[in-house]
DNA sequence: AAAGCGAACGAAAACCTTTACGTAATTGTT
DNA sequence: AACAATTACGTAAAGGTTTTCGTTCGCTTT
């Protein structure tokens, strides 16, 4: 039913390379013709069929969006929305499109679209993609960036928080505050972005000569209750902290009902800063101070990222790294 | 790079016919020759180059998942991403993919990814599409399944949630708590969700002989900020209410602020009940009576509508509205 | 005026797959 | 044993676009 090359061919009496060649702003076609040709792909609504189209070109127009979900309801805290939309919003001026994959961890490590050439690129999302589906992807020659995720022994495009100087200004403003008994819940060592968090903080308890009273608990879920569960532990043994940082936002909501059931108040009893900075930290009670990460600048950069690899696919790696911020609320003590 | 089904044809001295034909469990080749086909084809890594494929059957197997960004700035909390994931989930397992599009107002009525017959059929997600671009989209004669939306004089397959129920048992909660003067926040009135709301919330009242306490509110946008704009005025008006019914979440936290601000409690002086149970409802203090929207539920039942209308074109539209289910905390009243 | 040259266009191949059609071989029927 | 019907395969066209290679035409140069 669409519009095809040979209908505006036909109008004009000419072959379908010339309306080609016109409507690509190629050479090889007198300036009045091409106008002609121009006006008439606008009036029958002409768009060019992408399949033929990838067919001659083998390019599609189309990244992939690689992500594996934390839960299986999707009912949390969707971190990557914002960051998807950004991309798509970066990409869209550039006429790319973009398709997204979820990854359950039964079908680990074959991606359809890209065997059936689906797509000219892949973005990786999340640090809980397993490490050898990253290197298998990465070993597949096509163009690659990732978010949140890091290749161990291996150069990557990839887009990261700075987890470590976020975690380090989250844990000198507890010092600030005069805690000495800070603590750190962490989630899944494995991830990069817990790694680099717990090692903000221990950099931070030892700048402020406190090396020895790091103290961490490494947690395999993200949620809130493991966040509780951690911070049951950790209250319920020996020199209880009065402090928690923890590793992401869902956690520390743990940590403050764990507070809350053994009669602590937050922030009198016991101090808390999370990150993320997801929706519910602003409106809990108290508000929670955390790490705000730019969710959507990840998004943009990885977009742009991948435009420039796109265009010239040998140029080396570069790791980018965000900066956050620390948003001070009223969990760690502030009025 | 990739594998054909010339080299397949090649390595077995047949033609790509017979080997397209063996490959796609078409009658008319040897059962012994066809699973010499299988076999090589798996060896060798093969698919189906999807461009080439589309070409001739015209059918891309993929699908536009369509949506309006509420806020630019996309922090808010991303509603559509769990029916985003859930439609995924659905559609990986009958060898469909789903690209994304965002809209933004300026780009009303134009999708490039039907216009370059990138997409099979489109999933049209939230009620902030205008409704000239929903009635243009449906006459375009593609497959289309809309999710919590839904045109005025026209028939269409449409995924709703049940919010006309949902409110009412929000409000009947309401005034089993004894409260007469409720009151009811809403978003913009365009809005199908929030119309039906405001019919709920009205058919409660007045099945409990309150129909001319009836008071509502509606908002140009849908913010906590917005919600606390509203709720103040209500509070700072004649006859104050009790209880407030608001039209989501996000306002119902932001009424909350309006109380406080006014040295109100919730639940004792302003009992409060949203709707959508986003994320921070449960830990917000105190925790938010709320109706849950059942979202994965939502993509999973647009997803398999779209396959059907897939199979079948021309079988007649219909509307499927997911019941809602309330759940109850503390801001109502409940302990 | 002849030679050379660039610009403007057409013809056709190529990309890979599906499928209608044709042909040969096999089976089944009388 | 002759013929019909079925099975198993090959041939070739079709789908829409890009791109290489020719060809023609008009123009400049000497």
């Amino acid at each position: 039913m669409a519009a095809t090359l040979l209908d505006i061919a036909k109008r004009l009496n000419i072959s379908v390379a010339t309306v080609s060649r016109a409507l690509n702003d190629r050479p090889g076609v007198g300036s009045n013709l091409r106008q002609r040709v121009i006006d008439i792909a606008n009036e029958i609504g002409f768009a060019p069929n992408m399949s033929a189209r990838s067919l001659v070109t083998s390019r599609t127009q189309t990244l992939g969006f690689v992500i594996r979900p934390f839960d299986q309801p999707f009912s949390s805290d969707p971190f990557y929305f914002p960051i998807l939309m950004a991309i798509e919003v970066e990409l869209v001026t550039h006429d790319y499109h973009i398709m997204l994959t979820s990854l359950n961890s039964e079908n680990p490590t074959n991606l359809r679209m890209v065997e059936q050439s689906r797509v000219d690129g892949l973005i990786l999302a999340g640090p809980n993609l397993s490490p050898q589906f990253v290197t298998t992807t990465l070993n597949r020659g096509i163009p690659v960036v990732l978010i949140d995720n890091k290749p161990l022994h291996r150069k990557a495009n990839t887009i990261l928080t700075d987890d470590g100087g976020g975690a380090y200004e989250a844990t000198a403003h507890l010092l600030s505050h005069g805690h000495t008994r800070i603590v750190h819940i962490g989630g899944p060592e494995e991830w990069v972005s817990n790694r680099q968090r717990y090692i903000g903080y221990c950099a931070a308890m030892r700048d402020a000569g406190l090396g020895d009273n790091c103290r961490v608990m490494h947690m395999e879920g993200t949620t809130s209750t493991t966040g509780e569960a951690a911070t049951a532990k950790f209250l319920d043994g020996p020199e209880p902290p009065t402090a928690i940082f923890a590793a992401n936002d869902s956690m520390a909501l743990g940590a403050a009902r764990a507070a809350a059931a053994r009669g602590l108040t937050v922030p009198g009893d016991l101090a808390l800063v999370g990150f993320d900075n997801i929706s519910a930290a602003e409106h809990f009670s108290p508000p929670l101070t955390t790490v705000r990460i730019f969710k959507e600048q990840m998004g943009k950069l990885a977009a742009r990222r991948m435009l420039e690899i796109l265009n010239d696919p040998d140029i080396p790696p570069v790791e980018t790294r965000v900066s956050t911020e620390l948003v001070i609320r009223q969990s760690c003590g502030c009025s």
